[in-house]
RNA sequence: GGAGAGGUGGCAGAGUGGUCGAAUGCGGCGGUCUCGAAAACCGUUAUAGGGGUAACUCUAUCGAGGGUUCGAAUCCCUCCUUCUCCGCCA
């Protein structure tokens, strides 16, 4: 979320920023009406307890001396109604604000191109060589029917369409291509981590995930869990409430994890395969770091990212996101798109977002700031996410890419040591 | 799932209705002493939100949320969580 103070303090700052992303701006006008209404309560309310915490230590020493105290209890009594009162309306403000406050998507970097769609968004880089085929490519469905790795009939027989089963060299090339990701951002400084796969409802609003996506989780009732739709919700929570020390930072987490995704409102597009699915694998980078450096950092995560694309030979782009379609908590976004031959088209197999620190103020993720005359500040820390990467569109290229014109796949070099097989 | 015992400041650990934001010890920071260090001694040591240019001041916080009371770390209820024992299961 963002900071109240801002809105407070700065409102037609916080107004532009929202505009360029196509925000009601509205909103902002509202809030400020009801904070201010709430501090106005928090004034009357606080005066009211100063005069009850008084009283209250007269009545103690009153009391101690065997003094008659009534007179003064029963116009406490009265001040304690009223406080009651004032409280309940307090909380009433809270909540309003609250609710408009989660709905409000963090600002854009100033170096965010400015942009109405997605169609606005700015390619930022590209890598590698389209390969020409002498031959008609098949995509990664045929592929995967036809050598038996791939098995969507009976994915979608088990759970629903979208559940992808992978068999045989599908299965032990995912996995190959899962340790090779984690071992290379291990070597990129990323601590490695397993984490839960259902998180509580808290979890989830401190990534700000809900109450925006919820219709987009799988969420258990009986125990009130919900399945992470990335490993950034769980890996984010590691640090909430905590305050980490200053000379720590950055803290650099990757993670392997299953992700789940209802993907409603999006039937009937891109359904074909691993083009869009429920359940996928990924491998998540996440960053805590000082305000100062996490644009840095951020340019640091999308070459981690990109490393992997590159040693796997793999023709990719990078897309600057226009202020139109980065992400809800992100301030700027970078995706990652694989070229797929059977699809004639790019398709995102990442996406590197700073999100500043708006999920860290509801995460409460700060630190201990060393000032320069040694005293020590609190300060919320920036929080960075980027896959590391997605391996289901990932896989769709990988087979495209490597296919032989009798419907083989070579094997990428530096999976072979992982798989334990060159040729599928 | 059953039975029981806990959750207090960075840590350990007192505190069962009143000047308790909280004794004491350890640790941390600053100082005295010392050539320097140790020891000893003295001081200091939370977070959040209001108000004030500031010194400062007010409010809240003893797992979380409600309740009782003029007043709650302390009493009552609910939840979370940790530990011990029993049962069940991988």
């Amino acid at each position: 979320m963002l900071d109240i103070k801002l809105i407070r303090e700065n409102p037609d700052l916080v107004k532009d920023k929202l505009k360029l992303r196509n925000e009601d701006i509205s909103v902002i006008d509202k809030i400020l009406e009801l904070d201010k209404n709430r501090l106005g309560v928090i004034h009357r309310s606080e005066g009211l307890k100063e005069t009850r915490n008084k009283v209250s230590d007269e009545i103690a020493v009153m009391k101690k001396s065997k003094e008659d105290a009534a007179e003064k209890i029963s116009e406490m009594k009265k001040v304690s109604d009223d406080i009651k009162e004032l409280d309940e309306e307090l909380r009433k403000y809270d909540d309003d604000i609250d609710v408009l406050m989660r709905f409000i998507p963090n600002l854009p970097h100033d170096s965010v191109p400015f942009g109405k769609s997605e169609k606005d968004n700015v390619e930022f880089k590209k890598w590698g060589d389209k390969k020409s085929f002498d031959f008609k490519v098949k995509d990664h469905v045929q592929l995967g029917k036809t050598l038996d790795i791939l098995d969507f009939e009976r994915g979608t027989k088990i759970s629903g369409s979208g559940f992808p089963l992978y068999k045989g060299k599908g299965a032990q090339l995912e996995r190959a291509l899962i340790n090779f990701m984690l071992d290379e951002q291990g070597k990129n400084g990323y601590r490695e981590v397993m984490t839960p796969l259902l998180v509580s409802r808290t979890s989830m609003e401190a990534a700000e995930k809900i109450p925006k996506f919820e219709e987009d989780m799988y969420h258990f009732e009986k125990d009130d869990l919900y399945a992470i739709p990335t490993a950034e919700v769980s890996i984010l929570n590691i640090h909430r409430d905590e305050i980490l020390k200053q000379e720590e930072l950055p803290i650099k987490y990757c993670g392997y994890t299953n992700c789940f995704r209802r993907e409603a409102g999006s039937y009937g597009k891109d359904t074909k395969g691993f083009l869009r699915v429920h359940q996928f694998n990924k491998v998540e980078l996440i960053n805590f770091c000082q305000p100062e450096e996490s644009y840095d950092q951020m340019e640091n995560m999308l070459l981690h990212a990109c490393g992997i694309l590159e040693k796997l030979s793999l023709y990719y782009r990078v897309i600057e996101l226009c202020t139109a379609d980065i992400g809800f908590a992100a301030s700027k976004c970078y995706d990652i798109e694989v070229w797929s031959y059977a699809e004639d088209k790019w398709l995102e197999a990442s996406s590197v977002s700073n999100c500043t620190d708006f999920q860290s103020r509801r995460a409460m993720v700060r630190y201990k700031k060393i000032l320069e005359n040694n005293k020590t500040k609190t300060e919320l820390v920036h929080i960075l996410n980027g896959s590391g990467l997605a391996t289901s569109r990932l896989m769709v290229s990988l087979l495209e890419t490597n296919q032989t014109k009798d419907g083989n796949i070579i094997v990428p070099e530096v999976l072979r040591k992982y798989a334990g097989f060159d040729v599928i």
